[in-house]
DNA sequence: CAGTCGATCTGCT
DNA sequence: GCAGATCGACTGA
């Protein structure tokens, strides 16, 4: 290896940055357990000009952290119960980042199922985001550390996965502008197991007032 | 397997 | 007030 430290790597658009994220390994190792899981599904968020992104209504206290410097973890909470992680890309400003969506636990599997209790296959640990960040024990706490120092560590592989197998569509739960196939946003490794189900993004009905 | 729905925080209107 | 980068439980085939 050159003396170029990975987060150089990761200081380009989410969408460069994606095939590379692919196949590389993120530990969370603090005094509740040590969990690795190796990533198999991201999706790309590209900043203020990308209408299903977090950033795109400019900075917030909620998402301060996908403005600042890439090599960081960007993690919100969701729906009133999930949290959601995200590496953060790009030079500092640009907003740009890789919402982790799924992976294959590779270390601390009963730290994993103890954390999600429900599913009954292995393979279900970590496939989803929000799954995938109970299973690693990620929370607001976590918001902004830096992956590459304690208690985090992401190891990128040498080179990216080969083309041949990977795979980009839709993103999952985008719904409108930015949501179509013209931003085929969302990458995974091709047939692994552990990446999860598409399901179109659908605008909620909502329900009829009178019962 | 596909469709539906509740849980309930955060930011924008 | 309301929709949202979701999940799990439930229903009907």
């Amino acid at each position: 290896m050159t003396a170029t430290p990975d987060r150089n790597r990761l200081a380009l658009p989410a969408t460069q940055v994606a095939p590379l994220l692919l196949g590389s390994t993120l530990t969370h190792d603090d005094d509740t357990g040590r969990v690795a899981v190796r990533i198999t599904e991201v999706e790309a968020y590209l900043g203020a000009d990308d209408p299903g992104s977090h950033a795109f209504r400019g900075q917030t206290a909620r998402n301060t952290t996908m403005f600042g410097n890439p090599g960081h973890l960007y993690v919100y909470f969701t729906y009133g119960m999930h949290y959601c992680a995200n590496v953060v890309c790009g030079e500092a400003g640009q907003a740009t980042g890789l919402l982790l969506r799924a992976g294959e636990i590779v270390e601390g599997l009963d730290v994993a199922r103890e954390r999600r209790k429900s599913p009954r296959h292995d393979v279900d640990l970590a496939r989803g985001p929000a799954r995938l960040a109970q299973a690693l024990g990620l929370n607001r706490k976590l918001d902004g550390a830096d992956l590459f120092a304690a208690p985090l560590t992401l190891a990128l592989p040498a080179a990216p996965v080969d083309p041949d197998l990977v795979s980009s569509g839709p993103r999952v739960g985008v719904a409108g502008v930015g949501g179509g196939s013209e931003y085929p946003w969302r990458y995974w490794l091709t047939d692994d197991p552990t990446v999860s189900r598409y399901r179109a993004a659908k605008p909620r009905i909502p329900r009829t007032v009178n019962g």
